[in-house]
DNA sequence: TACCCCCGTGACAAAGCTGTGACAAATATT
DNA sequence: AATATTTGTCACAGCTTTGTCACGGGGGTA
């Protein structure tokens, strides 16, 4: 996920961009607007944090460009006291709005709802591999033949995400880490027990795996 | 769409009424705080504009005895210089207020922003999941086998509300928490007070949920 | 055959999550 | 001002999920 924050106040932009690395953001920083479109249009961020005064080209008229090519998501900063920027920022078609001075906790909510309202169409509420269907949104597998649903635990969910998305391909375990438990790691043990709790789970027998195969010294593919 | 005025200023409160008609409300007018309830009570506006400064019953007096009762969109008039009134409206339950003296164009602004708000949740008197049926206009859930009414309290309401909505589905803490408490927040834990409070009103055996599902590290969902 | 590496397996400990009850703080009601 | 209701805080118990470790087997290679 790649978020772009744009403010000319380049200490608030520092801490913004702070917040949202810590939540797992790939961030990108414009401290003002000709150079927001610019990097707008050059890296396309998932996620746009835009302070509404700004030298040369203001938060509006970023928006309102940006909103003439694609729905990006836009959150607003406005000061305190000056409601009717929110109004006119909401009319141009930002999709949400803070008021300065905010605490982080409160911008990654505002992030995270908008985010879910946009991302809803991004993943697929349901994946299927042969007999095998998955429900992100439900965390849990059916089988096809039984229709039993099984519920999976978050790390075996991004487990099998990983693998249903890719399915046919061989995944490498140092990719699949990074999908599972993101850019700190963990060791290949964890992975084994992962993989093996996930086979107890959807594979009909887990000792001779029908679904997720391993290739040794590379990493594991579901088979499509 | 109707439209409920109530200020004690005759003159504004006709302008206020002129700038309504002309954007399309059927507008009722009061012109003190008693006879606003009355109006309210019989005539269920779709939005109320309310003056804060008024004889006998105030502003935030109606406003909260409103509250009470249901989420009619509610708009504070306040008078500049009286930024204190301005929190404790919201924090009472209003959903936005615009200072005195203000334009037509501002009002019109506010009134269609907070109508666009209330309007992606406007919902029906009445919704039903299995045996139970639930009133948010109320604020009040039936079970459908005994017909007895159980009050809820207002956030136990906004709680069930989302659940309603999205039955069937899984909601994240995170999307709870949202619609519950707004863009500030609350930790878990008081969310998981709120889903036990709300189990004890509607399960008939709140240690075996058969309506509020939980699901361990996302959230929960009504069983539908 | 002996050695090495990789993988599956099982047992176990650590960490985390959820439900629960009791209680304090805030708020409304009288 | 006193009371009742609603909401927030905390600590605990039980369970689930996750991490750690050691063992053993298979398949290469000297």
């Amino acid at each position: 996920m790649k978020a772009l924050v744009v403010d000319d106040d380049r200490v608030l932009a520092d801490v913004i961009a702070f917040t949202l690395r810590r939540e797992g953001f790939e961030v990108l920083m414009s401290y003002d607007g000709e150079n927001a479109l610019k990097r707008w249009s050059e890296d396309q961020p998932d996620l746009i944090v835009l302070d509404v005064n700004m030298p040369k080209l203001d938060g509006f008229t970023v928006c309102r460009r940006i909103r003439e090519h694609d729905d990006t998501p836009i959150i607003l900063l406005t000061v305190r006291g000056e409601e009717d920027d929110i109004v006119k920022g909401l009319e141009i078609g930002a999709d949400d709005y803070v008021v300065k001075p905010f605490s982080p906790r409160q911008l990654v909510a505002r992030v995270n709802a908008v985010l879910r309202r946009a991302g809803s169409t991004l993943q697929p509420s349901e994946m299927q591999v042969r007999e095998l269907c998955y429900s992100p949104a439900k965390r849990e597998v059916t089988h096809l033949r039984d229709g039993k649903a099984i519920p999976l635990t978050p790390l075996e969910n991004r487990l099998l995400e990983c693998l249903m998305i890719n399915a046919g391909q061989v995944m490498t375990v140092d990719i699949i880490i990074d999908h599972v438990w993101g850019p700190d790691g963990a060791d290949r043990d964890m992975l084994r027990q992962l993989v093996r709790r996930l086979r107890i789970k959807i594979e009909p027998d887990p000792s001779n795996p029908e679904y997720i195969q391993t290739v040794p010294g590379l990493g594991y593919g579901l088979i499509s």
